[in-house]
DNA sequence: ATGGCAACCAATGGTTGA
């Protein structure tokens, strides 16, 4: 079974590219972020001519997550529970994989810039939501995988020049510790079974001429429970997408775990 | 030289992102 997470930076505007990406890199799961629209207003027709089943948390104008699986989903959580009164539409969490079940979240972590300010206060908030629904998942001792754009640089390691990041919401002490304690409660951050992974980057800027340059960083991530953690075969990062017309400024991240999927009991 | 890109909504410019 193959997962993957992508921040698409709008469906609508990317969907052609996003099309001939979800054919190629054929995964069983895919976690979008940035779709950019409303849950009434996504491309269900287009993603369903590729098998999958769509379910959306979208948003007018910014922000946005969906969950397109080929096994059919049953449970979905839209924003985190007790947090309703968020107006931002950033998490939503299902349980697939058929005949072996697998809880999968799509996340749309905050940025936080300018830093400092409000919009890095909401952020700190928003993990500490975050942290307290994951540690709930851990309770029922699933294979989870929490999939998304953390908009976290967890080390120096992963971008081109730290100097750049150093005043950015994105490389912050208390960014990357509210990204580790995630880790500490449980979860496995899959890219750090990867050898030779130091300056693997999932997102260049448009700006700057950061993809010929090779100026990236590495916020997408897999988060990963014992139970999901175990499965856990290799983890890739689908670069080309970079490469393609009209390209996200994200590329897809992909897990591969030893799960057989159930093609018999999918949508049509 | 501190902007340089792309998408949004609205409207020919302002906001947001990372």
């Amino acid at each position: 079974m193959k997962i993957a997470t992508w921040n698409v930076n709008s469906i609508k505007a990317r969907l052609p590219t996003v099309v001939e990406v979800l054919k190629t890199i054929d995964c069983d799961v895919i976690c979008l972020q940035e779709i950019k629209c409303e849950t009434d207003g996504f491309p269900y027709m287009e993603i369903e001519e590729l098998g999958y089943q769509a379910e959306v948390f979208g948003q007018k104008s910014y922000n946005g997550v969906a969950i397109l699986s080929k096994t059919p989903i049953e449970d979905v959580v839209r924003g985190f529970p007790g947090n309703e009164d968020d107006e931002q539409s950033r998490y939503i969490e299902v349980l697939t994989g058929g005949e072996t079940p697998v809880r999968v979240a799509s996340i749309y972590l905050p940025n936080g810039n300018p830093f400092p300010g409000e919009k890095f206060e909401y952020k700190l908030n928003w993990m500490q939501h975050l942290k307290a629904r994951a540690e709930t998942l851990l309770t029922h001792e699933e294979a989870v995988i929490l999939a998304g754009d953390y908009n976290v640089i967890p080390s120096d390691e992963d971008c081109w020049d730290p100097k750049v990041w150093a005043d950015d919401a994105l490389a912050q002490p208390e960014s990357r510790a509210a990204f580790q304690q995630l880790q500490w409660i449980g979860y496995a951050e899959a890219f750090a079974t990867v050898e030779n992974r130091s300056h693997s980057y999932t997102f260049w800027d448009y700006q700057r001429g950061a993809w010929q340059k090779d100026h990236g960083i590495r916020i997408d991530h897999l988060l990963l429970s014992p139970e999901a953690s175990d499965l856990l075969e290799k983890v890739e990062i689908y670069k080309a997408a970079r490469g393609l017309e009209k390209p996200s400024d994200h590329v897809p991240v992909i897990g591969h775990f030893s799960l057989e999927t159930d093609r018999s009991n999918r949508p049509d």
